[in-house]
DNA sequence: GCGCGGATGTGGACGGCGTCAACATCCACC
DNA sequence: GGTGGATGTTGACGCCGTCCACATCCGCGC
């Protein structure tokens, strides 16, 4: 009854042992990682509820209870797609934040930052909604408490920190709060910029869906200044 | 095998025939809404996914199957548990409108009518996460198109149109029109409007759950109070 | 060198779920 | 007063998450 394993997983330990994240070891060596990235994949096709345990494992050809060696149960391995979700809504930002050209005026500069910030976040939405749906549960469940603002605790992924995406905005607003533009204080800025965009994506991804293309571009841009607009004193034309 | 049922339909029908919504038929005469009303308590419990069909029919004292006379599958059930929820959100939006003692000003009071509404928005979804989750689902399953705003078509419930919460949204920011205070085009202006409280309502329930409860109160004053000056032109103090 | 113990993965089973097909029951109407 | 269509039930299937017992393999101490 008991068949030595039809070897697959020796041929692939072996051809990506050197290449590979982790020491490849026998077992299939860093499964885990495995199972969350196939949980993105999850994830990215349809939202946190289409992570399902078994499928997971299958994908990475594992049997259904060794998911059980790396996961206390399946929502723990949502809880840590959910974490790769946010990671990469804060590359997105960040990205966004990139491509945009600095403006000479420092307060000109901020606004445009912040305006960055608050698109990257929306056009993430839109991109992946099933890993935004995933990052920002929703659902009444009480989700465990884990961390307030769900930015990555300071000790997480080893000694490199990474910023999450309210730590991006929150960067943002204090470049505003220096150029002297920021009309609240940065607690309450943070919560209802957030609020905000949050509002967008959401809105657009659900009663608003079937927007034309055009008219979602600009009520994507018409919200993030608007947004914007609210958080500053005197405000400037982009 | 065959037996014929145990009674307790026909014991229940009896004792409610009389003053129970419909004719009070043999067949349980008025499953579906029954259904319906059990399936909001299970989403007032745990939100969306906590509809589940076999509990429903059981809470009901019914076979699982006979759920399938009434609703082609489970999510048709689930999108009228939606339906009921986004109903009881638009009379609790009502009742926050009529506690409200109007101003003399015809600019304040719409100012303080657009207030309440955006309140009684939040409070809501504070008060029945569940059954608010279950109004706006999100998760990227593309929920069907629908009805754009959500709102119950206008042949909707008989012959009386009930206004849904976007409808009621318009209405204020219609009077805020009226005054001379809107600052944008309506159709940006409820959109921003809403995206602005939806956003706070999810915020509180999630990221910033936990928040003491006086700070969570000011945070919806104040979130509010941003959106609506955010809409207005020249604003007025309340 | 070797064997053993703990970490890792497997197989089988259980109960719960959504859904389908076949069957039973009962009211309304002729 | 009998019958047909609406309504409800039973049983089964294939998924799911999770528990328990067992197999496999690596690394460490001898």
């Amino acid at each position: 009854m008991r068949r030595t394993r039809p070897v697959p997983v020796d041929v692939f330990t072996l051809l990506t042992s050197s290449m590979d994240s982790q020491r490849a070891g026998y077992h299939h060596g860093n499964l885990r990682e495995a199972l969350v990235q196939a949980g993105v994949e999850l994830a990215r096709e349809g939202g946190p509820s289409t992570i399902v345990l078994r499928e997971t494992a299958r994908r990475v050809g594992v049997s259904p209870n060794a998911a059980y060696r790396h996961f206390s149960a399946l929502p723990d391995l949502v809880d840590e797609v959910a974490r790769d979700s946010r990671r990469r809504l804060a590359e997105a930002m960040d990205a966004e934040l990139e491509r945009r050209t600095p403006a000479a005026d420092p307060g000109l500069d901020a606004v445009g930052r912040l305006t960055a910030v608050g698109e990257g976040y929306i056009r993430y939405a839109l991109a992946e909604p099933g890993l935004f749906a995933t990052a920002f549960p929703t659902g009444g469940k009480t989700p465990a408490p884990e961390q307030s603002g769900q930015d990555p605790a300071p000790d997480e992924e080893g000694d490199e920190v990474r910023r999450g995406p309210s730590a991006i905005l929150q960067e943002a607003l204090a470049a505003l709060d220096a150029a002297g533009l920021l009309a609240e204080p940065a607690a309450t800025a943070t919560f209802n910029a957030w609020a905000g965009v949050h509002g967008l994506a959401l809105l657009l991804l659900g009663p608003y869906a079937e927007l034309p293309e055009e008219t979602r571009e600009s009520a994507i841009t018409d919200g993030v200044a608007f947004v914007v607009r609210g958080l500053t004193t005197a405000q400037a034309r982009s």
